[in-house]
DNA sequence: GCCAACGTTGGC
DNA sequence: GCCAACGTTGGC
């Protein structure tokens, strides 16, 4: 059982579009970045669980959790040409791109900020807090995801 | 295999 | 909208 981050620009899909999709349920297409896609394809299994990150938005942070539902399958998005996920390279054949799904857990009472994210010595080596890190798929340590799920009734502190 | 140019991500 | 950081592409 392990912990990821997901990365999601809430204007594109939110923690709302997930609560509202069938069964609470979506899959995770569109990951185009080869260490990203190495994650999900070998090592997000189900049952781990998920955070759910805003970003590019006015509450940059941690809006939810979910867990994976389905393992590593072809993102099948990746052949389909009228697709913005089209990627000639990938064929049922030889499938270059992966993606999982997931399935809300909940909807945290606020989104927790990355600059309380930041503020928390307990998350001082987390991924997502990296200069640089643009990976949209991380592993959380599950000392990183216990310390964040405390900081969802705990404005400020 | 190097590396410059380019496109993208994403916080601010 | 800006721009730093990063990943990818492609010429050599």
């Amino acid at each position: 059982m392990n912990y990821w981050l997901f990365k999601s620009e809430e204007s594109v899909f939110s923690i709302g579009d997930l609560a509202r999709a069938p069964g609470k349920t979506t899959c995770w297409e569109g990951v185009r970045n080869y260490q990203a896609r190495n994650f999900l394809r070998d090592d997000v299994k189900k049952g781990d669980g998920v955070f759910f990150y805003h970003s590019n938005c006015d509450v940059i942070g941690i809006a939810g959790t979910a867990a994976v539902v389905k393992e590593g399958y072809p993102d099948h998005y990746a052949w389909d040409g009228s697709s913005k996920y089209f990627d000639a390279r990938s064929t049922p054949e030889k499938p270059v791109w992966f993606m999982v799904d997931i399935k809300l857990r909940k909807k945290l009472r606020r989104v927790i900020p990355l600059a309380e994210l930041r503020e928390n010595p307990a998350l001082k080596d987390m991924k997502i807090l990296q200069k640089g890190c643009r990976l949209s798929v991380t592993p959380v340590a599950k000392s990183e995801w216990e310390a964040i799920l405390r900081m969802e009734n705990k404005p400020g502190a």
